[in-house]
DNA sequence: AGGGAAATCCAAAGCGCTTTGGAAAGCGCC
DNA sequence: GGCGCTTTCCAAAGCGCTTTGGATTTCCCT
């Protein structure tokens, strides 16, 4: 069933029925009811890609997702920010397409992309430390809205982002507060730019409190429930180890506990533990009191935010760059103790 | 850039110009080149939109995720699976696409998605017992695979599934030789097929060791974390509690570790534990001992095989359906030991 | 009744591609 | 030189929609 059939069987002209299904003033009430009936009953749907040929609009926002170095899509948070996201697309008649990219091809991509026109915007996701990808996509002229922000980049785009240098702020003072002097930070990659702000936030924590932070004491990589473990496990059998542990995620975090009950040792008791939590349905950190003290920022809301935004940015492409910063909250779990030492 | 430009530029028509790029016999190796290089020097991509019109294929394989019931999209597992479908996807030029859907509204949109002709197929995910989108997508002729099967659908079609019931049987069998009797089953919710069919495999393995399956023991819902860890510090406040548990999932698994280790009791040694395993990127059952005795079967391999099927169906959309069938490994951790009652 | 504005509708062009049905050119061969 | 064949190219139709520019009808007002 298409257009022509369709204006054909209402003895109609196509222009008459296309107006009468895309609202325009121009069509009588009375036709607009007959046409939308019998749109419905033939159960009429314009072809999209006829549509968009029209009117140079795809309805699809893109994501493209580097495959091999930072594995953006296995990562659970990706789950949880790819719902919220879909809630505003759904909202608003967008699809979403994932473009799967090797390394190295991404411009490639990003030009294929406008080039082929099957997106009106991409979601860009992960940044790095001065990530090239947005001066491209500036250069490019296609719409996109940046999960987190790049530090390094100084041209105008627009993002929402954690205050992740605040948030592993506060969380180091509140650990320098509970007289923790060892202090370990299990960090994401560190190219990544939220990795990179979290441990300006630690380190700039240790330093006004007068610590000078300890490399050894600093790990980074991939935030897999194994890494949080294995540094965990390194670090413990240390002769000076940290009694407390800043983790990345949640994942991590699991990990770190791990190690830390086979060494035999407590939660919060012998080693306390704060970890970044984005507030994923299938690990919220508790039902009732937080297993984790964590800093606390759901990245399903980000997403909401994010695709909201790149909305907006789609339809008035000339409107100035928005930005957004969520400020974490500060949950106060079971894993956090007074150090050790303080103990006796 | 369009054909129409190129061609100009290239003095040639646009059918020439197609057809070197498309590969056709119809065009001389030198002119090919001409054209190729052209196309490469002017960053020309055929506007996908209008070559989807005029093929009639999209390019563009269909994933339809029901919003509300069964969080498909934030389960941990949908990452992985879905970058293992990528893969294929990418190796033959297909994008994916997602399309969010309300519960209840899943037939519009499957209508919606094949009259507006945006996808060439798509990815049945989270397949329940008697699911009706199995009989609705053969009824409307669009080409699809189901991540599972559906217990009760008699009708053809094509599907990737692990054997469920098989493993779960197998695992309870291991338990039951290890001389646990008292075995509980933390399952997903049992509506969703493979839940349904690992509780068959479970409550199997018990009958034929003459043991009449508890409902106390039997738990369902959506495995998380939380929840793992919430039926198993129920059942360990029970007068006769389990001795072993069967987790539905490695998250569910970690809860399930934690509530044990609140009990004050020890993995393995009080209490045994099996997980079945996807084999997830960021939650792998550990480096070189496994975490957990599980059955693991890799999500991210089933992704990759069903769309290489789903494919090979758009392509031959008459070639007969074909099924899948994944065995998972049983791989013994350091989860599970001899019923305690066994000990003394 | 007649003029003009408003309401309602339509034919046809155009979006950028593929593909059909031919045409023109080049070639060997009798 | 003319025939048939292959090679190489092209004009134009068509995919299904939106939208421009214009035609026709209706309605109101003087």
């Amino acid at each position: 069933m298409n257009l022509k059939t369709l204006a054909k069987k209402l003895q109609l002209s196509q222009t008459t029925v296309s107006r009468a299904l895309n609202g325009y003033p121009e069509v009588s009430e009375a036709t607009r009811r007959r046409v939308e009936e019998a749109a419905r009953a033939h159960n009429y749907r314009p072809n999209s890609r006829a549509k968009g040929l029209a009117t140079g609009r795809a309805m699809v926002i893109g994501h493209v997702i580097p495959a091999s170095t930072q594995h953006e899509m296995v990562n659970p948070v990706f789950g949880d920010f790819i719902a919220g996201a879909s809630r505003a697309y759904a909202a608003f008649g967008y699809d979403m397409m994932f473009t799967r990219v090797d390394d190295g091809d991404e411009e490639q991509v990003y030009h294929a992309l406008v080039a082929k026109g099957s997106v009106d915007g991409v979601i860009l996701q992960g940044p790095r430390v001065n990530d090239g990808r947005i001066p491209l996509l500036n250069r490019i002229g296609l719409p996109f809205i940046v999960h987190g922000r790049s530090s390094g980049i100084d041209e105008s785009y627009g993002w929402v982002d954690v205050n992740n240098k605040r948030s592993f702020q506060r969380a180091t003072e509140f650990l320098l507060d509970l007289g923790h002097r060892r202090i370990a930070l299990i960090n994401g990659l560190e190219q990544m730019d939220f990795a990179h702000r979290r441990r300006e936030g630690y380190v700039e924590a240790l330093k006004t409190a007068g610590i000078e932070p300890d490399p050894a004491l600093m790990r980074s990589a991939e935030m897999t429930e194994v890494y949080g473990h294995r540094e965990t496990r390194e670090m413990l059998k240390m002769e000076n180890p940290p009694t407390a542990i800043l983790a990345a995620s949640m994942i991590s975090a699991i990990g770190v506990r791990r190690a830390i009950d086979e060494a035999g040792l407590t939660l919060a008791r012998d080693v306390s533990v704060i970890t970044h939590d984005d507030d994923l349905s299938y690990l919220r950190n508790g039902s009732d009191v937080p297993i984790f003290t964590a800093t606390r920022s759901s990245v399903q809301q980000a997403g909401e935010i994010l695709s909201r935004m790149l909305i907006e940015k789609i339809e008035q492409p000339d409107a100035p760059n928005q930005t957004h910063m969520l400020e974490a909250e500060l949950v106060v779990g079971r894993s956090t103790g007074p150090a050790p030492e303080m103990r006796r």
